[in-house]
DNA sequence: CGTTTTTGACCTGCGC
DNA sequence: GCGCAGGTCAAAAACG
């Protein structure tokens, strides 16, 4: 199968790239698979996903169930933080801030792309329909909560998608002068559209 | 020895 | 209410 090799923005922060490429898409993330499925559609996705009015497993609120007094009674989730920014109350999970996501496409040897951030992963999961396991990382920078998640797909997997939950505060950590290693890691794949 | 990864348990939302 | 799927925690292991 022949790739579209096509050039890509000289900053390795895929957030940038994301920016620039504000479709008013308000699909969720499995809506996206599908249709990705359905149509062949590839390339950079802006996934709102405000018709999710909660999102999975937000923890580090809830009381823990396995009795030991857990560090969650003095830690506040993300969500409770911007809750509180918002002045609304701990309970309100009707108005449960979705954070934007944006996914992002590329074909790659390797899974980890060098986007000059420093992550850490914090857990793997086994997605359904799906050989690969999905991995989770957070940047490790303080005081910075983006998250990205990557996988494979089962379909293609030469394909790996990566996915980018918030925004970076801080500088790029690392230099990208070695930008053009990271092209020979990856190609961007595009369809002609 | 500090940092990162691994991995099973746990949590939440959702559909049935 | 139960089971499933996705997301996260955290202790232990691995790593440099």
């Amino acid at each position: 199968m022949e790739n579209n090799f096509t050039s890509f923005f000289p900053i390795s922060s895929s957030e940038a790239a994301a920016m620039s490429l504000n479709m008013g898409s308000s699909q969720g993330f499995t809506d996206y698979f599908q249709a990705k499925e359905e149509n062949g559609f590839l390339g950079l996705i802006h996934q709102m996903e405000d018709h999710h009015p909660a999102v999975a497993g937000s923890y580090g609120n809830s009381s823990n169930s396995n009795g030991n007094l857990s560090s969650s009674q003095n830690k506040i989730s993300e969500n409770e933080e911007e809750k509180l920014l918002l002045g609304m109350k701990k309970k309100d999970t009707a108005k449960k801030i979705r954070k934007p996501r944006y996914a992002f496409q590329t074909r790659s040897q390797v899974d980890i792309l060098d986007d000059g951030y420093r992550w850490r992963k914090y857990g793997q999961k086994a997605v359904k329909n799906n050989k690969f396991p999905r991995s989770y990382y957070r940047c490790t920078h303080q005081g910075c909560n983006v998250k990205k998640q990557v996988q494979r797909l089962t379909r293609d997997e030469g394909i790996v998608v990566t996915t980018y939950e918030g925004m970076h505060s801080h500088p790029i950590e690392k230099s990208n002068d070695n930008f053009e290693h990271i092209l020979t890691q990856m190609q961007i794949y595009t369809t002609s559209f």
